[in-house]
DNA sequence: ACATTATTAGAGTATATACTCTAGGCAGTC
DNA sequence: GACTGCCTAGAGTATATACTCTAATAATGT
């Protein structure tokens, strides 16, 4: 593998375990065992490593939101985009971390970002239109889609952060994927009141597959530690 | 004013505006014209000012959250927690961005906030039970009014960090406390579906003096400059 | 008046961080 | 074999940051 992606790969790491903040370039350097004068031939500054990290992200979550307009959505689709959307989360979960302070840094970053989550919002309020068209939710204003869709973008957005806070331990092992999965959980209760009588029963029987194993996930006592 | 208050009020001023992670000890003390042995002689380290900020955040919120168990709960009660707490949020926004950071750094911080989301969640869902029992929301089961506090919560307390990203420039300006109230909006919005007949066009009409004034917030041109 | 305590100034320090600079190795190729 | 273009090492640097230390000044009590 070329150096360029080792570097790559291995801040996106680092920056995941251990946060963006509290990763140095030298670290990175360190960790892949070359010299900071290489890192800095591959990179004029941290700020472009992160700005390729993203470039990587805003691929995947637009390769996973691609919305087939040939045909009509299915539970099957609404899993699919569910699982996808979280799984990029974790991947890059660095990101909505240092997310401001990101932004403010880096004004290329920004712009794309803010596109970013227009293009999301849109594909959720498609997704939202499509189930409806499909019969699976009930068909709702444009109006109230949208608000929809943006409280379904900023409970994925903030899932992660959350658990974080909730555990009491603040080591990476504690936080699994599957924990984070439980914000589909989440978001499926929002999507609950909107379900049409023919679909809302095998939509209940998904959301309990993401069910909490505790009642209160916020007060979990971490009886159980992974 | 004494010194020691001085320094938590200037820290978070400073804070807020340029975030936690950019402003330094000293910055403080530059801004107030003391000097840098003079903030450390009344706090020990940056963590304890942030602490002591929370404590002071803690004690806001939990006022506002107090529920009055003598009465049924009214519209205008709902009304109130919600811009009580957007205004707490607003007040100690610094505290919401790089939360992960400094929980990572304060064990006791991190313990207490804990604490703290735990009782908010426990004050929406009593709130949401109350508001039930005053005939303005359908009753729901313990477990979907649990799910749904957590929404509520994820909805609050990420709606600023949206607003940051979803705006083209960095300036403090650019952001006000009445774009900062449209997240009442979105929460009446998840509100929506569990509105008794009776008062469902109240909640509408209160709903609607908070919609962003522009059709899509997310794609505000910013033609309208603050 | 005197002693004691609380507060403040301001220079200073150890460490970290992002980044630079120079020298050189190594593959291919004429 | 030497030239060229890409890659790498590693020492080094300017700046920032959290925090310390000493001495002086103000406030307070007796």
């Amino acid at each position: 593998m070329k150096t360029r992606d080792k570097i790559l790969l291995s801040s996106l790491e680092l920056f995941n375990e251990r946060g963006e903040r509290n990763i140095t370039t030298n670290h990175i350097a360190a960790h892949l065992a070359i010299s900071p004068g290489n890192l800095y031939y591959h990179f004029r500054n941290k700020s472009d490593i992160i700005y390729d990290i993203f470039l990587e992200y805003e691929k995947l979550v637009d390769y996973y939101l691609d919305i087939p307009e040939d045909r009509p959505l299915t539970v099957e689709d609404m899993t699919f985009y569910l699982e996808s959307v979280f799984d990029g989360l974790w991947s890059y979960r660095f990101f909505h971390r240092d997310l401001e302070y990101l932004l403010d840094s880096d004004a290329r970053l920004r712009r794309d970002y803010r596109d970013f989550t227009t293009r999301c919002l849109a594909a959720i309020n498609r997704i939202f239109e499509k189930l409806a068209e499909a019969g699976i939710l009930q068909p709702q204003p444009e109006e109230l889609r949208s608000a929809m869709s943006l409280n379904v973008w900023l409970v994925i957005t903030n899932w992660m952060a959350f658990l974080k806070t909730a555990h009491a331990s603040e080591g990476t092992g504690s936080l699994t994927l599957t924990e984070l999965k439980q914000g589909i959980y989440q978001v499926l209760t929002l999507e609950l009141p909107y379900l049409t009588p023919a679909y809302r029963d095998r939509v209940l029987a998904l959301r309990e597959k993401y069910r909490p194993a505790l009642p209160e996930p916020v007060n979990d006592p971490d009886l159980i530690k992974i």
